[in-house]
DNA sequence: TCTACTATGCAACAAAATGTTCTATAGGAG
DNA sequence: CTCCTATAGAACATTTTGTTGCATAGTAGA
């Protein structure tokens, strides 16, 4: 049995509207009364689907979250295969609506166990990927096989999300070279340490 | 002329009580309304001294938000200067109030210029401290002039700022000592790029 | 097309949060 | 002791939040 069309419509509408709530205004304004003004849908029906504040914002937030999944390059050699892939993660952070709505998922993790999941599952994504990168690396002998993985996973991804996040500097060509080449110049000369 | 010294004190067990609930409960629920029933203090009192609700949480974000300035050490060798300066930014994350209200500071950020005055301030404090570690480096001619210094002040702070906000993992000794480690092996190897 | 089902809109309502205003009281300053 | 002012408390208006019943209209299936 299919789910009747007017469930779909009226859940994607108030989603979407509630999505944009979140981003230009903040959690705080993500109501049903707010949600319903913008869309036209009416009060009850909102509750019907979402019975609480809480829950219309949980679903605001899952709906944004939902990482793409991308799986990394491989083949090239490390500074091509790391820079796609920091150039994705790039182009996430500066034009989705998952690079202006983590600063508040960031927020309500610190005190929502649902928003800390989301994090940490979109996370552990990314650190995949930069991981398999890095692995091809030694498989190919690029790089030594002790250099300190983790820690490289750890600054490829943090400064990203920090220029982003915290300090709302802007992510571009010009910083992306230049990360690119710390990187991989801190893969090359650091091994055996 | 003195302030009356009944302002202050209902002013200060207020913000005490709002500033508890920002960190236990969120942002959402610091109201004149909970912050009474925390104090004891009259709905109408708090209302005189901050009018609405937003008024109240600036309060709270605002009190909660003055950084520590912390003038660094420069004398000791590099690695000994940024250890001990990474140390009180770790000491500041895992046991003030700043760490743990910083990722509400962080969303409302970016929908709110106050607060996102409050952290460009507060970042630029915490780069001047470690850049002027660097520096001092460089005059002790311990690394080359043409390190980018630039690039190292992002990580040094960066990585423990991603890991607990973001990835909510302990910034812990054994951590500390990795990431310095790294810092200095990468401020040492890195020049004339 | 006809029928049964169900999601929606709307209005009325209840409950709680959010502000406002007034008055009596109590604490502090000179 | 006296004036000033901050607070407590209650009464009130307003807005937000959540609930319920009913008429309407869209949907699926025979």
């Amino acid at each position: 049995m299919k789910e009747d069309p007017r469930l779909i419509a009226t859940r994607q509408a108030a989603l979407d509207a509630a999505q944009k709530i979140l981003m230009d205004e903040g959690v705080l304004h993500v109501t049903h009364g707010a949600v319903s003004k913008a869309t036209g849908i009416s009060r009850s029906t909102l509750y019907r689907h979402w019975p609480d504040a809480r829950s219309l914002r949980d679903a605001a937030f899952r709906r944004i979250a939902t990482p793409p999944n991308i799986p990394p390059k491989t083949d090239g050699p490390l500074r091509s295969d790391l820079r796609w892939l920091l150039s994705v993660l790039m182009g996430a952070l500066n034009d989705t609506p998952w690079g202006q709505i983590a600063p508040q998922v960031v927020a309500a993790a610190s005190t929502d166990a649902e928003a800390r999941l989301v994090i940490t599952e979109f996370m552990k994504d990314r650190f995949a990927s930069v991981e398999a990168v890095f692995a091809a690396a030694i498989d190919r002998g690029e790089i030594a096989a002790d250099v300190p993985v983790e820690q490289l996973l750890e600054l490829a991804v943090a400064v990203p999300y920090f220029r982003k996040l915290i300090r709302h500097e802007a992510l571009n060509e010009e910083w992306l070279d230049k990360h690119v080449d710390l990187l991989c110049s801190i893969a090359k000369t650091n091994s055996g340490q």
